[in-house]
RNA sequence: CGGGGCGUGGCGCAGCUUGGUAGCGCACUCGCUUUGGGAGCGAGGGGUCGCAGGUUCAAAUCCUGUCGCCCCGACCA
């Protein structure tokens, strides 16, 4: 099709807008894809809107090629569902709630596990009828506390979610591992740089669960990636190689001291260097004890829970979240200590904890035969060689210390660096959670019920015309990949007068027959103003119809490459086809 | 929720300190010129200065309150 300048619905701006601040932002507002309405909400107009579709027809294409079915579900939902499930409590204040006339509750639908799981309840019920795997292109609602960067993170956004039903746990596994190949398929497809982290299940609840990362600086999430493999994962989702464990035998017997002074891991290195001790101690010789309280969902007591931890990290608060997810966790109170008289502040050692029944959990690092100088659990003091496995035994182990560059790779090679990314893709292996709430089985062979196992997808459909945006673009203007442009060619009339007007209209009415996409710019504007139109609009060829066209050249510029080679009037279709399609 | 900033034609901004005709650039309309890198000249249209109250002869400007938005953090499939 051919659509003419001149009359598209599409202004765009010279200057940047004032509330934008990553790329995309910029970007999308200022080469007229999209306009703000609300924080969090934006309009498509006609050529953002194209994009988005594009988008769209590559996650149906993948999704259906391996059976999933599309279905479509009301944004507009009733509370009962998310009741059933906790949610509609769960999921706090980052739902969007309304009332209708009545005084009934409903909600804007931030994820639909329960209506899939409903549906699938309601027309299915033998064996025979299962796998299946359903999936919707939808509107979501979040009331995000802080909606930002445009169209990266809104309020309302379309998501592509799909759900996988099965009999077994293999079956799920498999189902898995089919969208994990889709999306592969689809992120390669959109030109885009990312990585698959393993993550952890969140808010979703379950267990297997891996998250795609666009590579981006504006990102929000950090993850780690090593310097030698391919490992990546979120920081949460990061492991840390045990040491080997070392003989009890040969270690010190632990000894108490004096330490005036030495309430912080830097005052107490520093005194015990100066102490005598006919060696040099490091942070990361000392054992800090971390003291937290957890509440299991639905308890009302919080629960002591002590962290050990190499003197020289810090406690990663976001990986602790992870590690005790559902549970909440909060730091202790000067209450709580005064509640505790065995807590001494600054000098906490794994004696008083074990003594008082705290859960004591360590950090990877600190096995067996490891001797660490910690808290005596009296002011003042510490105690130096207490060997683990032989002076305590804490409870169990807890991943939760700060990673850090350079820190090894998980899987042994290399060692790892922080990078940002957004999240465009996420699947979990949900497990029987939402089966649960709703009794969802399948009756089996043997006439017995059956439970199924649930699988949840998920893929930021409007965010992924940002995110390609935001790897895709130059300081003049968008770049877009072939498969979501929104024209294959954009032909440039670089003049007013009637010949090359009339030049243009017929190369572009001769693409069109070909089959192309074509944008033709016929507006009576000066060349320049055109030229700086088509780099900030993107399409990622460009024909100039100009004053070559009396001796029957036009010219074909690579919007990327910024490549640009005069071509026969004669020959243009073909080598267009041959552009594009290539 | 904590911290910071901003609300003035469609967009980007100045004016506010020191109260007195609301201004600039872009965009838009008309005319003439120009015509391969965001053209020139001339003439125009368009603004309850976020909202409410107060001080004053007089408020975009000073005072009080309030609403909204943006950024950083917290939070967040």
């Amino acid at each position: 099709m051919i659509t003419r300048m001149s009359s598209l619905f599409l202004r765009t701006l010279r200057e940047d807008p004032a509330d934008a601040e990553v790329p995309s932002h910029k970007l999308l507002v200022r080469a007229g894809y999209v306009r703000r309405v609300a924080p969090g909400g934006y309009s498509w107009l006609p050529l953002g809107l194209r994009v988005l579709r594009n988008v769209e027809r590559v996650v149906r294409e993948e999704m259906d090629a391996f059976g999933a079915q599309e279905i479509q579900f009301p944004a507009l939902l009733p509370k009962e569902p998310y009741e059933a499930t906790n949610r509609w409590t769960e999921y706090g204040p980052n739902l969007f709630r309304l009332k209708d006339r009545r005084g009934a509750d409903y909600l804007l639908g931030p994820t639909h596990e329960e209506l899939f799981a409903l549906t699938v309840k309601g027309e299915y019920s033998s064996y025979k009828d299962y796998p299946v795997t359903l999936y919707q292109v939808q509107t979501k609602y979040r009331d995000e506390a802080r909606p930002r960067a445009g169209i990266l993170r809104g309020r309302e956004f379309v998501m592509k979610d799909s759900y996988s039903f099965d009999l077994t746990d293999e079956g799920l596994a498999k189902s898995y591992q089919d969208h994990r190949d889709a999306y592969v398929r689809i992120f390669d497809r959109l030109g885009l740089e990312y990585v698959i982290v393993s993550a952890t299940s969140g808010a979703m609840g379950g267990s297997a669960s891996e998250e795609f990362l666009a590579v981006a600086e504006t990102g929000e999430d950090t993850f780690v990636r090593s310097t030698e493999s391919d490992y990546a994962a979120n920081v949460e989702a990061v492991t840390t190689i045990a040491p080997p464990e070392q003989s009890i035998e040969d270690k010190p017997e632990a000894q108490v001291h004096r330490t005036p002074g030495t309430p912080t891991i830097e005052t107490l290195v520093d005194f015990l260097n100066a102490a005598g001790l006919g060696r040099t101690f490091t942070a990361a010789d000392t054992l800090k004890n971390v003291l937290v309280k957890t509440r299991e969902p639905g308890e009302k007591e919080w629960t002591l829970l002590a962290v050990g931890l190499p003197g020289d990290r810090e406690v990663d608060f976001k990986r602790l979240e992870a590690a005790v997810e559902p549970a909440e966790v909060e730091l202790l109170t000067e209450t709580d200590f005064a509640r505790n008289a065995f807590l001494v502040k600054g000098y906490i050692g794994p004696g008083a904890l074990l003594a008082n029944g705290v859960r004591y959990l360590v950090d990877p690092r600190v096995v067996r035969g490891t001797a660490w100088v910690t808290g005596a659990d009296e002011a003042e003091h510490h105690v130096v060689d207490l060997v683990a496995g032989r002076d305590f035994t804490p409870d169990g182990v807890i991943d939760v210390a700060e990673v850090r560059e350079g820190d090894p790779s998980p899987d042994g090679r290399g060692t790892l660096v922080a990078a940002r990314g957004i999240e465009i893709g996420h699947i979990f292996q949900l497990g029987r959670k939402y089966a649960d709430a709703f009794s969802l089985d399948a009756l089996g062979p043997d006439s017995r019920p059956v439970r199924i196992t649930m699988g949840s997808y998920g893929i930021g459909v409007s965010r992924l015309v940002a995110v390609i945006a935001e790897q895709s673009h130059d300081d003049r203007g968008l770049i877009w990949p072939r498969n979501v442009a929104p024209a294959d060619v954009h032909v440039v009339v670089a003049g007013k007068d009637d010949a090359l007007l009339a030049g243009g209209e017929k190369i572009a009415a001769e693409l069109h027959e070909a089959g192309l996409r074509v944008l033709l710019d016929d507006r009576r504007a000066s060349p320049g103003v055109k030229f700086k139109d088509a780099e900030l609009v993107g399409v990622p060829t460009i024909l100039v119809v100009g004053r070559g066209l009396a001796d029957g050249t036009v010219e074909v510029k690579d919007r990327r490459s910024g490549d640009r080679e005069e071509i026969a009037v004669a020959d243009v279709v073909p080598h267009l086809l041959g552009v594009v399609r290539s």
